[in-house]
DNA sequence: CCGTCACATTGATCTGCATCAAAGCCCGAA
DNA sequence: TTCGGGCTTTGATGCAGATCAATGTGACGG
């Protein structure tokens, strides 16, 4: 259970960083703060905080091992985690997590071992519910249920995003989607920072830093531009007509209130 | 809409053949009969029923379209069917579904456009319940949501197994794990048959047909052989020595009743 | 100021798997 | 029986992306 504690690299790109001064210190404030919670009674809430702790790792450690079986429920409140297939000493980068989510909720739920490492990325800042507590209340309480329902589907959704993007496209189209999704995210024309280093997003888009060093070459013969970490769309007309954004793929999954009346 | 409609192709190989005869025939026997559904009440099951239709479909026709807004829920109640990805005219297998299953539960759930296509492999028996009517259903009945919620859950570690399995080992050991794991769930020592074309095995290891095939040769010389659709490990120590069954990526997930109290 | 360290880039090479192409095989229909 | 169509096998070839290796760069600590 030893971690690599190194620390967030450059002081930049840290995302937590935003909200750092603000973060709810107590489980109780935590729970209250996460939104798909919103529809759980303050009695449940209470219950689960009953039984939590919070937790601060740094980056580098490991929150759990592959094939541990769940003791909590843990929510990531703040920082980010990524989720790695482990075969002896090899790692497959599976997904990335953010706050505010639940890490492989389907473990805890069907008291299962956990089939991936999850290791903090930059400093985590978790909420542990005693697992068999939390079992409880999703067992006893219908909103809590389908908070978490809806957190598993969203997760379901976000897995399958991934797998096409990793099959259906090639590494240079992933790159590309990927920067003019962001850029567009923004008012268009302005320079974007990447939001997080290179390597992590290589990651992400499931490639190793060197194809996507090279990716970052050949997108910009398509009008998309990257010096450091500074994002410029030159060209948005050859942008777009190259690396055409799918919702389906590139659209990001949002964690409605579940069953939510139609608009 | 129009579908493809070539029927099983040998005869063989149909795993709904098996059961065709004892189908329940309405939908409510449907529901019944679902096992990770027993523990909610009839009162339940006879409003999802009186919101259903069966429906039979023949290979190859398609049971959604990718982008589609769902307005059923559907049951999966007997044959099978694949789900693809799809861009232009490319498909990419992501998932075979057996029943008895939910397709895509979480784009019901969540009012969203399906992200895949679902064709029927072999000819399927589906329970379809109008979509309005399944989310209400999950909305007021606990039972059924934590049924749900488990259905999900069991999705989702599927997922990240095949995820795992393409990831972290190549396409011989794909192969290999799969074809000893086949044998060594019956009785040891006897010859096997495939469940299904070879083709289709091929797609559910994420490779063609042809490295399939060229993996079957690869695979003899550690122990395993494999004439037409006869597997037999001739081997098993050489078998077991060189394709390490991890029940981390190989073990079948099972639907457990969720949330039940440690055995 | 320089050395270190991690990240980033660039080039050279390797390789697993897909693709393309051509038979062979099996089974049902004519 | 022969024919045709789908599946399978085998071979030849191509390519995307990984791997290996060398160098460049920027940040930090001495």
């Amino acid at each position: 259970m030893e971690a690599d504690v190194r620390f967030a690299p450059a002081g930049l790109h840290d995302a937590a960083a935003q909200v750092e001064g603000s973060q709810p210190p107590t489980p109780r404030a935590a729970l209250a703060a996460t939104p798909w919670l919103n529809a759980v009674s303050r009695e449940v809430l209470d219950r689960l905080a009953g039984a939590a702790v919070m937790h601060r790792l740094p980056a580098g450690s490991i929150v759990f091992e592959q094939a541990e079986t769940p003791t909590f429920a843990q929510f990531l409140i703040g920082g980010s985690v990524e989720l790695l297939g482990v075969r002896r000493r090899e790692e497959a980068f599976v997904e990335l997590v953010r706050p505010v989510d639940l890490l492989l909720p389907a473990a805890v739920l069907n008291r299962q071992p956990y089939l991936l490492r999850a290791r903090v990325l930059s400093e985590a800042r978790l909420l542990m519910v005693q697992a068999e507590a939390f079992r409880d209340a999703v067992a006893a309480d219908h909103a809590l249920c389908l908070a978490v329902l809806a957190c598993q589907a969203t997760q379901f959704r976000r897995q399958i995003k991934l797998a096409k993007n990793v099959r259906l496209r090639s590494a240079e189209e992933r790159v590309g989607c990927y920067l003019l999704q962001l850029a567009e995210s923004c008012q268009p024309g302005a320079p974007v920072r990447l939001p997080m280093e290179k390597r992590l997003i290589a990651s992400e888009l499931g490639m190793t830093r060197e194809t996507f060093s090279r990716s970052l070459a050949a997108v910009a013969r398509h009008g998309i531009r990257v010096e450091a970490d500074l994002v410029t769309v030159e060209n948005p007309d050859a942008a777009r007509a190259r690396f055409v954004l799918d919702p389906l793929i590139d659209g990001i999954e949002t964690l409605n209130p579940l069953l939510a009346k139609e608009v």
